[in-house]
DNA sequence: CGGTTGTTTGAGGACGTTCAAGTACTGTGG
DNA sequence: CCACAGTACTTGAACGTCCTCAAACAACCG
């Protein structure tokens, strides 16, 4: 583990108020390894024996329908759950409450990823209260994540959902013209947004309706309010 | 707040390792009401000003489509994102995080619930790494909850979501014959499983295929495993 | 230029919702 | 005990959304 890493490492919320003493001897436990995209970091189903720390690049958290461990069925439809990138932490749940994963990880972007051993970070839970803090809060910031996730999927149609995400990227911009990237390409953002590719598509050419317009990985939206009130959005961070 | 409503407290994960000082600082600051069926605790958007913790009865989390600060939309479609019973916490996210709730919250059975002022318990995480360390196992396991559900809103139909409700209800019997009783109305149900009642009645009726019967409130799942199969199930807690 | 991959478009169908009507259940007052 | 009202639940038909499959198209790369 170089320097570079181990001080990207402890600028983390998570990491940043622990003794040197105790994130010495977490590096001396841990290592950092570079993944190519599509490399599998865990299986559903898994035992959780490492806290992944994403230094760089992106990570997708996804569940397949038919059990993973019947490698019989030939679908195999899948569903993205939730897409973390780097400064963040690959579902610390499994690895505090040491249980098997509920999904699996895939590297969507090239990854700088450091592997810390489970039993020190549960160690770590137990001994220090800083971390046992902010492990709390993130845990809490997911949370919510997850729970806004959960309630577009119940009550709002594709092309809201594609919207609201549209919204989130904009984040801040509150009138006017925007202009957003899209970080990934359309089968992982389609997966996410839980619908089809071709779905996406749709969802895509209904937006230019409220005047929402895409060139590639671009999206301009002309009147954030006007598609905010098209997406039922509720301002709620 | 009685001496019963006390002990049932600090009874809980949450607050038992604490020193009795906070516990009975804590007690100050709140108190304990009973609330009727579709009692409001709050409402989206609010601030978390308690913490509420179900001594008796449950609460539905539940989000509205239309925002909730605009109240002229008619048509309000509603969808249960959690439900929690005796013994649990309501919200806590957005209590630690100090941020505006993310849902309502609303009472589905006659409840008696401690509000704990937030402030104070923002003072617990600060002050008390055994409580910063039950929390944040709560929150790992209420990640857990959200990210199951999610995914199988992604990917499963509406009577394999009830198929694997009625497995969770069924928790721990693993083959044969089993009694569960539903412990909602249909109503609540089909919200919380996302979808409308008449679908629940069909999903209901379409398990009949699998061994699966109801007679009122009680069903009576004729072979386990054949129901596991049907829902694609993975055996993940 | 052909092959590969990613995106779009169209047709058909499955799933789920809505609306409307019918049936069963529950409690109340006669 | 029964009649009744009110509620919950079920059933049916029509519609809408989203998915699947197939084909067309575009972009990229050898």
């Amino acid at each position: 583990m170089n320097q570079a890493d181990i001080s990207a490492l402890f600028a983390l919320p998570l990491f940043a108020p622990l003794p040197v003493a105790m994130l010495e001897q977490l590096c001396e436990q841990g290592f950092v390894h570079s993944e190519p995209t599509d490399a599998v970091l865990f299986q559903e189903g898994d035992s959780a024996r490492f806290l992944h720390v994403i230094l760089a690049g992106k990570v997708a958290l996804f569940a397949t329908a038919s059990s993973a461990l019947d490698p019989s069925r030939p679908p195999q439809r899948e569903a993205i759950v939730e897409i973390f990138s780097a400064g963040e932490v690959v579902i610390a749940p499994a690895v505090l409450l040491d249980m098997p994963y509920l999904m699996s990880a895939r590297v969507i972007e090239p990854a700088r990823i450091a592997f810390l051993p489970a039993p020190g970070i549960r160690d770590l839970l137990r001994d220090s209260h800083d971390f046992a803090r902010e492990a709390a809060l993130m845990l809490a910031r997911h949370w919510r994540l997850l729970a806004r996730q959960l309630k577009d999927q119940k009550l709002r149609s594709a092309p809201q959902r594609l919207g609201r995400y549209l919204l989130t990227l904009a984040n801040g911009t509150s009138s006017g013209r925007v202009e957003v990237d899209l970080p990934f390409d359309r089968r992982t953002l389609a997966s996410w947004l839980g619908m089809s590719p071709e779905n996406l598509s749709r969802s895509i050419a209904q937006l230019a309706e409220v005047g929402v317009h895409f060139r590639g990985r671009v999206a301009t939206i002309e009147a954030v309010d006007r598609l905010h009130a098209y997406c039922l959005e509720d301002d709620l961070r």
